[in-house]
DNA sequence: ATGGTTGATTGTCAA
């Protein structure tokens, strides 16, 4: 069996509880990632994982917003939860854990949606979205014979022209404007890491994770983009074994606007 | 060009 790694954007664990159960009786990924918990870390629905199966877990919550939990069938032992610009938003989430003889870091984030306007001058939150990207420099892909590093995450840059519906449309538009997908690109380079969901995959394929619930109909218009990602260190590039984005999850009931991500290694 | 929906929280912000 490989080892699979989920990633979600859930949009409020508890409120969508049934949606998660869903996803691991069906899919039983090794790992899954959550981000957009908006659960603080009392409340979070510990019972309801062990009782999945899903026995280790960590948190990094706050009430209302934000928020990110890795929960896990296998023991994870928790590295870091890292402020990021000098605020205490909770927005990553480190974990060790073993697969296939190696020590997997792996990350979790979930990176600031920047507003509206994309003008840094006008709009702190854009400005933040700057900021924290260029603060993301500092995670490496670290890795070596025994070891390697996975980030996995809603990061909110959908970079390529073809991980958005129009490329033109939305040049203009938190999440693809050019100095965003710029500077994604080369922190994400920087750091040494492989952009697996691209890995082997045509250029001009199109690619989404994310539906807006502003839609009316958001599979007839199919405007989506690609704002959920995995990364890897290189060295785990030769394990890496595919990817599924669970598409139909846009259509469940009272569904997340994110839809999850499973990856696959040749792992255990 | 604009407005459209959702969740946490209970008026309004964030996404």
């Amino acid at each position: 069996m490989p080892f699979s790694i989920a990633t979600w954007n859930i949009n409020s664990v508890r409120l969508r509880m049934p949606l998660v159960q869903r996803l691991l009786e069906e899919r039983a990924p090794d790992v899954l990632c959550l981000q957009e918990t908006k659960c603080p870390d009392d409340l979070f629905p510990t019972a309801a994982f062990r009782k999945l199966g899903y026995e280790h877990i960590a948190f990094h919550g706050q009430k209302g917003y934000h928020g990110v939990a890795t929960v896990a069938r296998r023991p994870i032992e928790i590295v870091e939860k890292r402020r990021f610009c000098g605020i205490e938003d909770s927005r990553h989430l480190s974990v060790r854990v073993k697969a296939g003889g190696k020590a997997l870091l792996l990350h979790n984030f979930y990176v600031p949606a920047g507003g509206d306007e994309p003008d840094p001058e006008i709009n702190v939150k854009f400005r933040h979205k700057l900021d924290f990207v260029a603060e993301m420099n500092a995670i490496r892909a670290d890795h070596d014979d025994v070891s390697g590093s996975i980030l996995v995450g809603d990061l909110n840059i959908a970079p390529l022209e073809h991980d958005v519906w129009s490329h033109k449309q939305l040049l203009k538009v938190v999440s693809h404007t050019p100095v965003e997908t710029t500077n994604f690109e080369a922190m994400r380079a920087a750091g040494g890491w492989v952009d697996l969901m691209r890995h082997g995959i045509p250029l001009d394929q199109k690619i989404y994770t994310w539906w807006s619930y502003r839609a009316q109909d958001w599979a007839a218009s199919d405007r989506g983009r690609r704002l959920d990602h995995v990364w890897s260190s290189p060295n785990l590039t030769s394990l890496f074994l595919d990817y599924e984005i669970l598409r139909e999850a846009r259509g469940w009931d009272r569904p997340s606007d994110h839809v999850p991500v499973i990856a696959r290694f040749n792992l255990d």
